[in-house]
RNA sequence: CGAGAUGUAGCGCAGUUUGGUAGCGCACUUCGUUCGGGACGAAGGGGCCGCAGGUUCGAAUCCUGUCAUCUCGACCA
């Protein structure tokens, strides 16, 4: 066979158009489908099977780490929106706003939750009292609303889901690391079980969360080369305390007002799994969240015993991962396809031949890679190789991130690899905000975050020349 | 929100220039043969041609409006 030959036709290929091979891939694999609401998405079963995956790992975190889920009202009254300034103003232009209820208009408007700060400041300042209340590490589950100008499935969509923990604390050192924990949780999520590599940093102030006093962010780089914000954790210090009077009596019995952090991931994060890993044949799902694991197609099953010893092997496989057998009357090959599409990491195949060695294929949907195993210890073989495919797949990730990420020392190499180099740029800056829009002015990118991991690669701004202050990465954005 | 493109069966498309009763491939249903990389034959089913107006004896086709989707910008998770 030949691995690098395309084998679903109706698939663009990936190098030749981008978008469409991406729109094309969460349709085919019965990812999404498009809803009559402008913006909207229908996210079909194998979508939200993933999301799903997504949701019990991360929420397993939450809660290890002391983390409460609850439920927010998605209505927020625009008085309420108002009270942080900054907030209110980065917000408002993409509100959705309800205006009536039955056939009466209402007294206020209500917005449909963009993000709920405001909700959860509103029920604080009624239940926080004491030092002996905080910290509050709160979470909840829900969708939210943005109306967006331009939509994508998974990437930007009107209403999308996700988590938002809202937390509150006794000191600014106490946010403070809550913020780089969750950050932390986020970043190793996606190494670790979505086989993502990503840049750890802090945003600039222009790209920082309206209303937030720092915002940290994970990037990671898609196929195309471009980055993609995969998670984020904001430090707010007092902020939205004094707009919305939280207080709270200290050890001494003084007033004091607690700092607060947020942090969030969304289904966008599904997008980024598909850009990162996706190729010419459709999805390629992390095995960590793959709603199926293990495929078994029989070969040749009207010759007696195949599927049955496909069942078989399904029932002993099934203590270590999530399998399933397709006997459906679909041919060996139109199998072999359709889940290469879906993003199954690993096929199983048994045919007669198989059954006489007492063995069966093992082929991985990472790089092809095809091996005859024994069934003796099928089990530890099907773990042993799911492990192997996600490393693999991290691996390949990271290659292409270091091969695509660029270090440059003047404007002019940062126009030149900009145009002509998809990818990430890293270069120094000055921290000043009109460097920051001189390059995307003249190169088209903007600053996607400034790494924990400093290195000083020049010493001076790429901009204006004066002595810089720190590395930068640089890059389009999705 | 600016520029461009596209809406015809579940999917991909032809038909629109020149108005005359809706077509192809895949998918779907039934039966049979197949089965280690998208099998084959036979017989079937499915469409107010995005939506709303208008012109006409007659509209997928012409006119007006509207909605949606995609791409590129501007804005954002």
């Amino acid at each position: 066979m030949a691995e690098n030959k395309k084998m679903v036709e109706d698939i663009t290929s990936r190098d030749v158009d981008f978008a469409k091979w991406y729109t094309d891939v969460v349709k085919k694999a019965e990812m999404v489908d498009y809803a009559s609401t402008k913006g909207c998405m229908i996210i079909r079963p194998y979508g939200y099977a993933i999301w799903e995956n997504i949701q019990k790992i991360l929420d397993g975190k939450f809660k290890e780490l002391g983390h409460e889920n609850v439920m927010m009202p998605m209505f927020i009254p625009e008085s309420l929106l108002q009270k942080e300034k900054d907030h209110v103003e980065g917000f408002a232009p993409e509100v959705a706003w309800v205006t009536h209820g039955g056939e009466e208009k209402l007294g206020e408007r209500l917005c449909v939750r963009p993000t709920s700060e405001t909700l959860f400041c509103d029920h604080y300042k009624d239940i926080i009292h004491s030092h002996r209340d905080l910290p509050k590490l709160y979470n909840q589950w829900c969708s939210v609303v943005r109306w967006e100008k331009t939509t994508r499935p998974f990437l930007r969509t009107t209403e999308f889901l996700w988590q938002e923990g809202h937390t509150m604390h006794e000191t600014a050192e106490e946010a403070m690391a809550e913020t780089e924990q969750m950050l932390n949780v986020y970043a190793d999520f996606c190494e670790q079980y979505l086989a993502i590599p990503v840049v750890r940093g802090k945003k600039t102030d222009k790209e920082k969360f309206a209303g937030a006093e720092a915002t940290y962010t994970i990037e990671a780089m898609m196929h195309d080369g471009k980055a993609l914000q995969s998670g984020t954790s904001h430090y707010f210090g007092d902020g939205f305390s004094r707009a919305f009077g939280i207080q709270y009596s200290d050890r001494e019995n003084k007033l004091q007002y607690p700092h607060q952090t947020s942090w969030g991931m969304s289904t966008r994060i599904i997008g980024a799994i598909i850009m990162t890993h996706g190729d010419d044949n459709g999805l390629v799902l992390p095995p960590a969240v793959a709603p199926i694991q293990v495929i078994i197609v029989p070969i040749a099953a009207h010759k007696g015993g195949v599927n049955e010893k496909a069942q078989e092997i399904e029932q002993r496989i099934k203590k270590v991962c999530r399998v399933k057998t397709d006997v459906s009357n679909q041919s060996p090959g139109w199998k072999f396809a359709e889940y290469e599409m879906k993003g199954v990491p690993l096929r199983l195949e048994i045919g007669p031949r198989d059954i006489e060695n007492n063995s069966c294929v093992l082929v991985r949907r990472d790089n092809g890679e095809k091996t005859v195993v024994s069934l003796d210890n099928i089990e530890a073989e099907i773990e042993a190789k799911l492990k192997a495919v996600h490393d693999g797949m991290f691996e390949s990730a990271l290659k292409r991130r270091e091969q695509m990420t660029y270090d440059v020392h003047t404007m002019d190499e940062m126009i030149d690899t900009a145009e002509n180099k998809p990818g990430l740029v890293r270069a120094m800056w000055c921290g000043d905000p009109e460097c920051e829009a001189a390059v995307k002015e003249k190169a088209g990118l903007t600053s996607r975050c400034m790494p924990f991991a400093q290195e000083e690669i020049d010493g001076k701004c790429v901009c204006c020349g004066k002595p810089a202050k720190t590395l930068v990465y640089w890059g389009k954005q999705y």
